[in-house]
DNA sequence: GCACTATGATTGATCGGCGC
DNA sequence: TGCGCCGATCAATCATAGTG
């Protein structure tokens, strides 16, 4: 017994769908990535960061020794792999969510399809 | 740094566009429920057996829908009217049945 | 065949809620 | 009051499929 109240620009003059609704509204705050250098030096503020082959080697590599990290395991990976500590956190975080996900529906379908080119 | 693409050659390789069907009973809940068009889990789910995919790509299919309607609702104006316009339809049987019902019980 | 657009998937990062 | 995590989502991008 759920309803949404969304507030509706109505506009219509002839229209009867083109209203704006907040979801279409909703904006997220940039990123805030700063660097292992707090001052202004490396990752320009508000972009997504391409992470490298190797950092994404190695924390892949821990992932697969630890799901979760202690704090000084994730100062020491920050360290070694140039980033912020909370980038290496979301990393984690990010790459558990993708480990269930894929527990969850990618349990099957790998048999090889009939069509063949 | 170039080599860094060939990295992620990886999955989002073959892909494959939903059946037509399947893209219309998705668009059919997305422009229905334009004002808020996020699914629960269990919508998802429905929707997921309906169009023969996975919930993950019906995640997927809103989520892109979601941000590409709002980033050019105008591009997308024809096509919700369609949808609008057959659920108007859908709408007016029902309507049609509770008038036809409702004579049929008037003293 | 090739340029351009439509579309499914991936992913670093954000948002809101929860537990400690 | 703050922090880490979860679940969902955003937003930008990649690579391919479809269209002209």
């Amino acid at each position: 017994l759920s309803e949404d109240k969304e507030s509706a620009c109505t506009s219509e003059t002839s229209t009867p769908t083109a209203q704006t609704f907040d979801w279409m509204k909703v904006k997220r705050n940039p990123p805030k990535t700063a660097k292992v250098s707090e001052l202004g030096l490396g990752t320009p503020g508000g972009l997504r960061t391409n992470f490298t082959t190797r950092q994404l080697t190695e924390l892949e590599k821990e992932f697969h020794f630890n799901k979760y990290l202690s704090r000084a395991r994730r100062v020491e990976i920050a360290a070694t792999l140039e980033l912020n500590e909370t980038q290496v956190k979301i990393w984690f975080q990010n790459r558990r969510m993708k480990q269930k996900k894929r527990e969850r529906e990618g349990g099957r379908v790998p048999p090889a399809p009939p069509g063949c080119p | 740094v170039m080599i860094l693409r060939s990295r992620f050659l990886d999955a989002r390789r073959k892909r494959r566009n939903f059946s037509k069907q399947a893209t219309e009973i998705l668009n059919e809940y997305f422009y229905s429920h334009l004002s808020n068009p996020y699914p629960s889990e269990e919508a998802k789910e429905e929707l997921a057996k309906k169009c023969s995919i996975t919930v993950s790509q019906v995640s997927n299919w809103f989520g892109n829908k979601r941000i590409r309607y709002k980033k050019n609702i105008g591009k997308f104006q024809e096509e919700a009217n369609l949808y609008a316009a057959k659920t108007a339809v859908t709408a007016a049987h029902a309507v049609a049945a509770a008038v036809q019902n409702n004579q049929t019980n008037s003293p």
